[in-house]
DNA sequence: TTTTAACGGTGCATTTTTTGCACCAGATTT
DNA sequence: AAATCTGGTGCAAAAAATGCACCGTTAAAA
């Protein structure tokens, strides 16, 4: 889109933090982008940058300019949608920012489900943790975020909250598997997996470990991802840990998931939500809803 | 500001209504500006005019995106105020479209007042009825509308509602003079001057003596200025109508006004607004809510 | 300390884009 | 049927954006 053209450029340069990098990066001269952001900043009246010696930085007035280009191009999109809307078209995208324990079997299912009803809606699924899903959103990057425990609620509006207890998830054959529920205590004197703690469950696991001094979490292996860590113990015997909306025991044989006691381990809150004040497109607003539906009934499935 | 030629160029055309005669407006050949719609039309993917034999009018995806346009200058706009409030600069222009009655006194006093603290806020003020007024709100030419009874009020977001009694407008001699109150029936059967049916004063008149069959509303005079019609009072003795906002009986002498008996003709409602859901800029939002407590006042001194 | 490398900015020739002019085909009005 | 609108197009001229070579400055590296 033409309009857009400078503003592409001040975003670029923006992400680059220098505009020579910028220039490399978007394929132009840097006299000629320099000369593109001297010109806009004529234009429009105020220096936006901060011109340091190893580069560019937004002052006070540039964060404001590029909140506004960020808006702007959301409601384009918007208004692109509706228009084909009304020209029959039924189209649309949607882009999600998730925490891992939704990819293996919810998010899948969901957005399959709704791809029969609207075959011509795209998609886009991220995995973020608690903070990076948040300033997705923001940016405009993510239309929706579906995380565990964000980390500041400010500008986030939650949609639905659901909660769920931790679950640990061990062979059928471990000692532990024989009880309902677990304690926490026995289950870290076994041998155990656990992510770092940027990941909600492991904060979890650290906040209640520390209300006793006997016991402590103290991963063999440590791990990013969720995924890698499922398949670890095909290999050797280790408990690891999962929300409930992450596990489908069914269709791993040979593993089972018990959950903590809850005297133990607080449950653990994910949340269903999406920019403050933001009105989203279409696609999104109505996916957004299913979800929540769907969130719903499994909270009620549970109880 | 380079990145809205092309919007600027299409609203041209809109407003003109052909391709030809908005490109005498703006200064530029009817090929040039020819191109610049159909290539815009080709990057945003869809017509946005209907061609006619006459020349060009928007279809309904062309509605859409003006909309957006607008939205998008106004939002602009808000920025660069914002932007200068940061530094240091206190700046704004305040939009306003409102009845006649407004202009003697009201409104250049609360302007007045306004700048001895804000020097550095610009002021647009111009007269619209109340079907207008709408629509300059809806079109983002102005941010304010304090107009007397609004045609539609859709789109309208009140915020604040005054009511007022008319008043008849006489020499201090007249018969009618002596009596605190007068009644419709008297006022009609002497000389009046009224304005016509686009003002609500007309509209509260006739409908009031619709009630009875022996009165009716046969001005002498007819005019669509309150202020050709209160200065014609010095040359014939006639009754005229206003609101008390547009009155100032210490300041025109050899006048009074007197209200008409409320169980005659209903009370005058003056409507203080803007465009449902807008977010106004910082000068405008301040204006309008010193407008509304300054008619707040206004009512309470009445009463 | 000196050296080096990266940064933003500028003059000038070149390339790309936009514009103006003349003109066409179609539809409406006269 | 003629005159006069309309939007659209080919082509040359004008205007704008770009690339290249280079400058002065400054933080990091040697």
């Amino acid at each position: 889109m033409r309009h857009m053209r400078d503003f592409e450029f001040l975003e670029g340069v923006v992400r680059a933090g220098s505009i020579r990098k910028a220039a490399e990066d978007m394929n132009i001269t840097a006299s000629a982008l320099n000369r593109r952001i001297n010109r806009f900043e004529d234009e429009f009246g105020f220096e936006i940058f901060e011109r340091l010696p190893r580069g560019v930085r937004l002052n006070p007035a540039g964060e404001l300019l590029l909140h506004h280009i960020r808006t702007q191009r959301s409601d384009f999109a918007r208004l692109k949608s509706q228009v084909s809307d009304l020209s029959g078209v039924r189209r649309g995208h949607v882009s999600i920012a998730c925490s891992q324990a939704l990819l293996p079997y919810f998010l899948p299912a969901e957005i399959a489900l709704y791809r029969k009803e609207h075959a011509g809606v795209t998609f886009n699924v991220n995995v973020r943790d608690r903070e990076e899903a948040e300033r997705e959103l923001t940016e405009f990057s993510s239309d929706i975020a579906l995380v565990f425990e964000p980390r500041s609620m400010v500008d986030f509006e939650v949609a639905y909250a659901l909660e769920q207890p931790l679950h640990a998830v061990m062979r059928a054959e471990h000692p532990l598997a024989v009880k309902e529920t677990v304690r926490l205590r026995d289950v870290l004197s076994f041998p155990h997996v656990a992510p770092s703690e940027k990941y909600a469950v492991r904060v979890l696991l650290e906040t209640s470990a520390r209300r006793s001094t006997f016991v402590s979490v103290n991963p063999m292996v440590e791990s990013e991802s969720f995924d890698f860590m499922r398949h670890y113990g095909e290999w050797e015997d280790m408990i690891g840990f999962q929300f409930p909306i992450g596990l489908n025991t069914s269709k791993q044989k040979g593993l089972v998931s018990r959950p903590l006691d809850q005297n133990d381990v607080a449950l653990g809150n994910l949340f269903l939500g999406q920019l403050r004040g933001r009105t989203l497109p279409v696609a999104s607003a109505r996916f957004i809803h299913k979800l929540s539906r769907s969130l719903q009934k499994l909270s009620q499935a549970d109880a």
